[in-house]
RNA sequence: GUGGCUGUGGUGAAGCGGUUAACACGGCGGAUUGUGGCUCCGUUAUUCGAGGGUUCGAACCCCUUCAGUCACCCCA
């Protein structure tokens, strides 16, 4: 246990960590490019503020949050997710009172309290969007366009983009009440899950995938075709707007976002190689959210993606980038007359903005040799007693296995030189 | 939360009731602290995820627990 991470984490090690410096300066740069700002929120906050923006009835705030009571009384929350600590923000800081829309993007661990499994932890990152203020559906397209551009960027394929429209307060209750009296009848020879979806939320009977339970649900009305007018013009549009991007969809009627929050837009991009949780990224639209936060109806739509999923799926497509951990000198010094120049020599390289590292080991010559040809360093700076008297260095190419005694003084330049040619 | 499979050194693994836990790779050291990448030599698990039990005796059998893994649920 003492030498063991909690259930669920990982640590990222050397040999890992440079690929996540990798697709974090991806997400960097792409959303500098599509305008989107970084905001950095704390990774807890009032379980409420889940509560009130997840919704009471979701599996994440229902048996997923790591909830614990402080010191001070107050009940915290890792957050699930950072949609509704966005919202928060927003709100808290009246970024309303700014330019609109507010275009933001974010980048961190979140946490749920799940059973681990290939692409899912208890601790797992997350990157996402949240773009809060425009309702049209072209900034719907805009942020699918960035997601879909993200993973291709990376260089992953055989990714499928899933929309749906989950309708609004109007029509979505209508579609409910024809949905039930479809499944009435059915319900009860359905999987107990079914069974109790049919009150709580019976949309999510039809992303069931029990095979008894697609066959009944086989033939439901579909939310699509019960939208009111404005939800139906703004699906449309935004299909028209993925198509003249450029974007593959496809029309996924069964899709349900997990969210209570979620109204409109819904979508989803899968990477199948990844098995049973092959959701790469997930959003949609969430336009009641903000007033149910206790700001000003004001609508908003995201996304978040998975960064250890993405992570999985380039390591299968093998599009990772190899660590590079080489130095351009590795000092050498020999017995203990040699350590203070050594030492002087390495925090000038340094200052200099030359990669450089040295012993500190006190081995033999032949250990350092080996360490520095595995580390591996372009060249190698002796340093024995001959040198410190006359105040020289003896730098060897690792690569020829040339080598040539040199002004310790010089060195920069000799070597600066050296790297060129 | 439910179910299946798994758990031996840094890694890949052999051993499946009987004296010192095979082998390979890696790590470190060495072949007279002045020279690497090849070779050779040495060294690297008082111990088999942890705890308890059965037995004269357990890494091997039983129980518990923890962890990994795959799937369900759900989601990123």
């Amino acid at each position: 246990m003492l030498t063991t991470a909690p259930r669920g984490t990982k640590d990222i090690l050397p040999e890992t960590s440079g690929h996540w410096q990798y697709i974090e300066e991806t997400v960097y740069n792409l959303c500098r490019i599509y305008g989107y700002s970084e905001i950095r929120t704390p990774v807890f906050e009032h379980t409420e503020l889940f509560l009130r923006g997840i919704g009471e009835t979701t599996d994440i705030v229902d048996k997923e949050m790591y909830t614990f009571t402080d010191r001070g009384e107050r009940s915290i929350t890792l957050r699930p997710e950072n949609t509704a600590a966005v919202v928060r923000a927003f709100l808290e800081h009246k970024l309303y009172a700014g330019p609109q829309p507010t275009k933001l993007f974010y980048m961190g661990p979140m946490f749920r309290y799940d059973r681990p499994q290939a692409g899912r932890y208890r601790q797992f990152h997350q990157f996402g969007i949240e773009a809060i203020g425009a309702k049209g559906p072209a900034i719907d397209a805009e942020i699918i366009v960035l997601a879909v551009q993200f993973l291709r960027q990376l260089g992953l394929t055989e990714l499928k983009l899933n929309i749906n429209s989950v309708g609004c307060p109007q029509c979505r209750p209508v579609y409910r009440i024809r949905l039930q009296e479809f499944l009435k009848e059915k319900v009860s020879s359905m999987c107990g899950d079914c069974q109790s979806r049919f009150d709580r939320n019976p949309m999510r009977i039809l992303d069931c995938k029990k095979e008894a339970c697609t066959a009944h649900s086989q033939g439901a009305p579909q939310m699509v075709d019960c939208l009111c007018d404005e939800c139906k013009a703004h699906f449309e549009q935004l299909k028209g707007l993925l198509t003249a991007a450029d974007v593959d969809y496809v029309l996924n009627p069964r899709l349900v976002r997990g969210l209570d929050y979620y109204t409109k837009t819904a979508f989803e991009i899968q990477y199948s190689p990844l098995g049973a949780q092959s959701a790469v990224c997930g959003g949609g639209r969430y336009d009641g959210l903000i007033q149910e936060c206790g700001g000003q109806a004001t609508p908003g739509i995201g996304f978040a993606v998975g960064l250890e999923r993405v992570l999985l799926a380039l390591e299968k497509q093998n599009l990772l980038p190899e660590a590079k951990s080489d130095i351009d000198v590795f000092i050498a010094p020999l017995g203990d007359n040699a350590q203070a120049p050594a030492f002087r020599l390495l925090c000038q390289l340094r200052q200099a903005g030359i990669a450089c590292d040295m012993d500190f080991l006190n081995r033999s010559l032949k250990a350092q040799m080996k360490y520095a040809n595995k580390y591996p360093a372009r060249f190698v700076a002796i340093i024995g007693d001959e040198e410190v008297k006359e105040n020289k260095v003896m730098l060897k190419n690792m690569e020829t296995g040339e080598q040539q005694l040199i002004d310790m003084d010089t060195i920069q330049q000799q070597f600066k030189a050296e790297r060129k040619g």
